[in-house]
DNA sequence: ACAAATATTTCGTTCGGCCGAACCAAGGAC
DNA sequence: GTCCTTGGTTCGGCCGAACGAAATATTTGT
């Protein structure tokens, strides 16, 4: 599949060089937009950046004690017990008991609300369905391996820039 | 190129409704992570998020005055004034005199500094790249048509969004 | 049983960033 | 020239969200 060989000075060579240019300037776009977009959900439902950091944790790990989420976050645990009363306020998440140890409190996201939520990427998920209609199967293939590799080398370069 | 043809109901439409399926989450998990490298920049430079905004609409409309800044980004008059206060003290544009009319500020980009900064891409740059040879050059334009595509369907999803 | 450790909340404070109102210039109309 | 409008800044106040320290509740260790 892919052609390797960059040795070769020639045309190919900048043919491809074009390329890599091409991508990384629509990349760049890409970037922006996207960003864009994310944040116009989280203001849309009232968000701020920690809460919506917060809520993709939950999403990723499951239920979190305040500790986790203190270290997870980087906040003081005082700033943690505010930010679950904000969530908690607005329906995103609850505190559960702990199964084993009372001192503790898992805090977990409401599957009701986030489905809720799945109905603002409806229609934008028709529009994404629609204009996939124009690319074969076997090229859809392919941008998912590349955005495969793509969010890889992000998450590396986002954990090198916070280190 | 394209394939087309929705109304087959066999096991190509299964394969490719699986694709989708799979497109879609790997795009949620790109989204994420970009999301995630993009504050991380932000961090880097001790720039907040409309600090960042202002950052992209000078980039993409060259100079502009406070009004115009103060309607792109939503900001009253007064809080424009400490905002260019705040990209100007920290190096990233400066105020300059309009060329006919005193009374208007333009606010402009130090190309210098944003240029300083791409030493933060450079080595992602180079990851990107990296992870790019195992790619052919025709499946990289697929990529870019790719990216290209749910640019444009993210950019009027927010704005739909916005409105 | 009691002391030390652990998890979270409460309390009081601070800080950043936004706002409205008042306040200067600097145009523009008459 | 006078007056009104327009573009920006200054000032004072406000609010959300973060913090540290002290308080509270629970567990663990001896």
């Amino acid at each position: 599949m892919s052609s390797g060989g960059e040795t070769n000075g020639g045309a190919q060579g900048d043919r491809r060089a074009e390329t890599l240019q091409r991508l990384m300037e629509v990349g760049r776009v890409h970037s922006g937009v996207t960003v864009m977009f994310h944040s116009a959900i989280a203001a849309k439902q009232g968000l701020n950046a920690t809460e919506e950091k917060t809520l993709d944790l939950l999403e990723r790990h499951g239920p979190l004690t305040a500790k986790d989420l203190a270290r997870l976050t980087g906040l003081a645990p005082a700033s943690v017990t505010g930010l679950v009363d904000r969530l908690e306020a607005k329906g995103f998440a609850r505190r559960v008991k702990h199964p084993t140890d009372k001192r503790r409190v898992l805090v977990e996201l409401d599957r009701q609300k986030i489905g809720e939520l799945a109905v603002f990427f409806e229609d934008w998920a028709r529009d994404i369905v629609a204009a996939c209609e124009e690319f074969s199967t076997e090229e859809l293939e392919t941008a998912i391996r590349f955005l495969t590799v793509m969010a890889e080398a992000q998450r590396t370069a986002a954990a090198r820039l916070s280190s």
